[in-house]
RNA sequence: GGAGGGGUAGCGAAGCGGUCAAACGCACCGGGCUGUAAACCCGGCGGCUUGCGGCCUUCGGGGGUUCGAAUCCCUCCCCCUCCA
């Protein structure tokens, strides 16, 4: 009685902002049995060691995780360091370059350090599949393939399309499914969680354990965080991305950005604020709310007051930011009357790539020098520092003499 | 093994002898608007050059033809499709 009651509240919070959750009852009976009998569940999550980055898109995977956690649960991360060396699963890009053992460990180092800013290390365990991937014999690989079917492989879409269209799709693309798959046989997972495009793969890993005669995982996809373009997924290759580990007036800055539309699907995915809580402040407060959360989970809250400061400071109030970079300005380009040609003067910055685009940004009006806009690529200005020069919206430099 | 298609700027994609530093879209940068929103509008987006202008290096690599090539020829490398 008492155990059903606790289960409908876990299963409850799991569910919470899901996209998918397969099979809801059988996860039911496996919290159930959890609490009966005092043995966690061992939730997966599979883990890219490519890149050192985390992304708020991560975040909302890694959330949900904790989630589990804090109801008593073992995340287990799996670093796919074997499944790395193969290459690019995903068929659409050129192979990648192998990665050596030492910068993928180097990656997971500042991975780890991100990852329990969200999720709890006492209830945590990393495994690399390495570790089993590794072990297997040719033999062994062939017993795994003999196991699942092409025409099961091309429902998914991605394959069912490729195939339909003419597209390559390489025999190695449907290995790795079933070298993730494994990975779930190796480590017992009884859930495994992914981003919504994840789902097949998930899936597949419920067949495979039933084939190796263990009790398949239930399979928990999240929806994909939508990058700061609005559009796209956020991703590290689209650059549309919010780092967790950037500097908190970045991440605030960024969030402020952010189009309205995408703030419901913010507060839900990575704050624990209801929308309902937010959605009648001006748009302008709703935001720097959800800005001053997010970067409090990261920075703590003095990062988050240091992020909406700077924000306030160089955004609303448009002035300077606390620390401007300090610059010399090369004695060559002074002139005899103490004046410094403006195009010379940005680009002593060092914040312009080229002499050209100092040229451009001048022409452009972007440049201000102590606040004053400076336009006209001949003009000089009197050299008299400290001299502030600021670029475009953002970017700052302080001449000192 | 055979037939065919293709490699163009960060990406996608035009161009197929001159007017091409190379259309267009995305991304990006600047300006405007504003709530630094987003959307939208204008401008920019190889480098060097004080400018209307000029110069240098670019269209997979190399070599030719031509007054002139991203565009034609040769050769090499790479990718893809179909047939076997």
């Amino acid at each position: 009685m008492d155990i059903k009651r606790e289960v409908e509240r876990q299963l409850a919070l799991i569910e919470r902002n899901a996209e998918t959750l397969l099979p809801r009852e059988e996860l039911a009976g496996k919290l159930e049995r959890a609490l009966v009998e005092g043995k966690p569940l061992r939730v997966k999550l599979g883990i890219d060691p490519s890149a050192p980055h985390l992304t708020l898109g991560h975040a909302v995977v890694l959330r949900k995780l904790r989630t589990f956690q804090d109801l008593g649960h073992t995340a287990v991360l799996v670093v796919g360091d074997f499944t790395r060396r193969i290459g690019d699963p995903s068929g659409k890009s050129k192979t990648r370059e192998p990665m050596s053992p030492k910068e993928i460990e180097r990656n997971m180092a500042s991975y780890k350090e991100q990852a329990f800013l969200i999720l709890d290390p006492e209830r945590t365990e990393v495994r690399y599949n390495s570790e089993w991937l590794g072990k297997l014999s040719f033999e062994d690989v062939i017993v795994l393939t003999a196991r699942y079917t092409v025409a099961r492989m091309l429902e998914r879409d991605d394959f069912a399309r490729r195939f339909r269209e003419g597209a390559p799709i390489t025999i190695m693309e449907f290995l790795y499914p079933l070298a993730q798959a494994y990975d779930s046989v190796a480590i017992r997972a009884d859930v495994e969680l992914g981003g919504s495009d994840q789902r097949f793969n998930l899936l597949i890993g419920r067949d495979i354990q039933r084939e190796y005669g263990q009790e398949p995982q239930v399979i928990l996809t999240m929806p994909l965080l939508i990058g700061t373009d609005g559009v796209h997924a956020m991703s590290q290759s689209r650059g549309n991305y919010i780092g967790i580990a950037e500097p908190p007036e970045e991440q605030f800055g960024k969030i402020m950005s952010l189009p309205d539309e995408l703030m419901p699907q913010y507060f839900a995915l990575l704050t624990d604020i209801p929308w309902e809580e937010v959605r009648d402040l001006h748009p302008k407060e709703a935001k720097k709310r959800l800005a001053w959360e997010i970067v409090r989970q990261y920075h703590g809250e003095e990062g988050a007051e240091r992020g909406k400061a700077h924000f306030q400071r160089v955004f609303e109030e448009r002035g300077l930011p606390e620390e401007v970079p300090e610059v010399r300005l090369p004695p060559e380009l002074l002139a005899t009357d103490g004046t410094v040609g403006i195009v010379d003067l940005v680009y002593a910055t060092g914040l312009v790539a080229s002499r050209s685009e100092a040229r451009r940004l001048v022409e452009q009006g972007g440049v201000q020098v102590d606040g004053r806009r400076v336009s006209g690529l001949k003009a000089r200005v009197p050299f008299r520092p400290p001299l502030v020069v600021k670029l475009g919206k953002r970017r700052f430099a302080r001449f000192i003499g």
